[in-house]
DNA sequence: ATAATTCCTCTAGTGACTAGAGGTTCAAGA
DNA sequence: TCTTGAACCTCTAGTCACTAGAGGAATTAT
């Protein structure tokens, strides 16, 4: 039996948000010691783990609750799954096409800058004049 | 003189969203009507249009505050602007960065599943056991 | 036995807004 | 001039995924 702080070091997720996990229904409620302190086993281990990887490749809590639901039902078709990770897919391939906008838009106003003053700074004038801009932003 | 409204319809700035951003310092306090209610000018406007402008490509409230008040300095060089715009430029290319390993990511592991159930699901086993991924996330 | 560490719950803060409550002022038509 | 309805005011709370801290109880090590 683990406590939250061996799950905490183990996993690499912080103490509080393992709790935070529990109250948002990813974690499931932990068993507990005489003194109330939760205790946590080897399949707890795993599942902070999934949470966890499924965070870091940005999907959110109530797409992870669901691939959670999903996985204890090992019979059912995987097109829930699949899709879950495909519309994940997309959006972050709009945060991507998103943000090459920007950064080609910032490329722009900063190489039209000479360095001199304010007076002239691109960089300011083009936050100031809309009309600067290549981009439809 | 304009109303918030008024302002708000020019722009399309919510009106909330202006009183927020007053309340940021982004914005200095608008006189007041008899009524105390908030009348505009011209230089308002730009004002909002600047700050608009700026939250579009990214830029934070800190940020824009801290160009607000070097364009009140026309004499002054610009190198503070451009390194504002520099700075927010680096952040956005990590941010991309950062995006793109998920996608390939993402696409990899969608591409691995066959379709079939739960159980096979790529999906489900790629976020179970960090040892199939590629990158380093 | 005592001290140090870890644990508990609960509340509040992050950023950039957005939504709503409850009440006041304004502008236009009768 | 009066009335109605729209727009305005302030203040509070909610969003997301945590993180930090208070104040106190349990556990572990010496």
């Amino acid at each position: 039996m683990l406590s939250i702080g061996d799950l905490s070091k183990r996993t690499g997720v912080k103490v509080p948000t393992i709790r935070y996990y529990e109250q948002m229904g990813l974690m499931g409620a932990a068993e507990r010691s005489e003194g109330n302190q939760r205790r946590y086993e080897r399949t707890d281990l795993e599942r902070l783990a999934f949470i966890r990887h499924a965070r870091d490749l940005g999907l959110d809590i109530p797409a992870i609750r669901d691939l959670i639901a999903l996985s204890r039902h090992p019979e059912m078709p995987c097109v829930d799954a699949d899709r879950i990770a495909a519309d994940h897919l997309s959006a972050v391939r709009e945060k991507i096409a998103k943000l090459q906008r920007l950064e080609h838009e910032l490329e722009r106003i900063i190489s039209h800058c000479d360095g001199h003053s304010i007076e002239d700074c691109y960089v300011i004038r083009a936050l100031s004049d809309h009309g600067l801009c290549d981009g439809e932003h």
